[in-house]
DNA sequence: TTCTATATAACGGGCACCGGAATACCTTCG
DNA sequence: CGAAGGTATTCCGGTGCCCGTTATATAGAA
């Protein structure tokens, strides 16, 4: 759980920092703040909350039988929120990043051809 | 490749952003704008380009001979400059969804207990 | 010569995510 | 009354990206 996170984790991290929420309402909300374009599917989500819970940044907040449903709620635990928090500045920076390049890019004349590497190009190969 | 993009894909496509490099350059070049923080291993890197250019996101820029090394540089392409706007922009609006719900739980009085779910909660099972 | 830096190739393994199916209960509709 | 559909969780097989390491090759430094 050091890796970076991936989207749908984040997403549920995300999407529990306003609130706990159970499983099959994080798969409506994540949908919702992703405007649509993440479904999380039932394997994705509670292996994703499994992992979670097992590595402490997410905690089961308890279970309620709703017409005789099952319905367990998670919460962000304070090491999820830290996370989260981290991640997000991992991801603004990239994001930083890149938008600069592209900017860049646009404003430039064309791609540039070659960049200063390493070394001292002694030998052009040419075309691929 | 219609996944997102997982970070060093990401970094890899913003470093070619700014110019055509070579591999062992873009190990280089990830470490410097991710601030140290991602250093590519070949397996990595070598894996993602040969990914990139089957994709058409990245193209073969040229080979070239360097004290008897061969050095093939990589350049971004129309279809990899539009999918890295496409991800910036994906992960933007992630960060700004978490940013603001980070923001609501730091002037919230403690984290809220239990979010309006789907249906209405008739038996509450209590502790976990 | 040996070590270090440059530079690419190749291989095995892990883990998160995907996709679907199963299970179970309740409500709604024909 | 029976069928269909939404709610909610569990399980399982498959895939792909990434990891970590090792191998290969050359040039320059110690």
């Amino acid at each position: 759980m050091d890796t970076p996170l991936r989207e749908p984790t984040f997403l549920i991290l995300t999407a529990l920092a306003a609130a706990p929420l159970h499983g099959y309402g994080l798969i409506r909300e994540v949908a919702a703040l992703s405007d649509g374009r993440v479904t999380l599917r039932p394997g994705t989500l509670y292996g994703a909350l499994d992992r979670l819970v097992d590595a402490g940044l997410v905690d089961v907040d308890g279970e309620e039988v709703v017409d005789g449903r099952l319905r367990r709620y998670y919460r962000l635990s304070p090491a999820g929120e830290a996370t989260l928090s981290a991640e997000t500045e991992r991801l603004r920076r990239n994001v930083a990043a890149a938008t600069e390049r592209l900017r860049n890019r646009a404003t430039d004349p064309g791609t540039p051809r070659r960049a200063a590497g390493t070394g001292t190009p002694r030998l052009a190969g040419g075309a691929a």
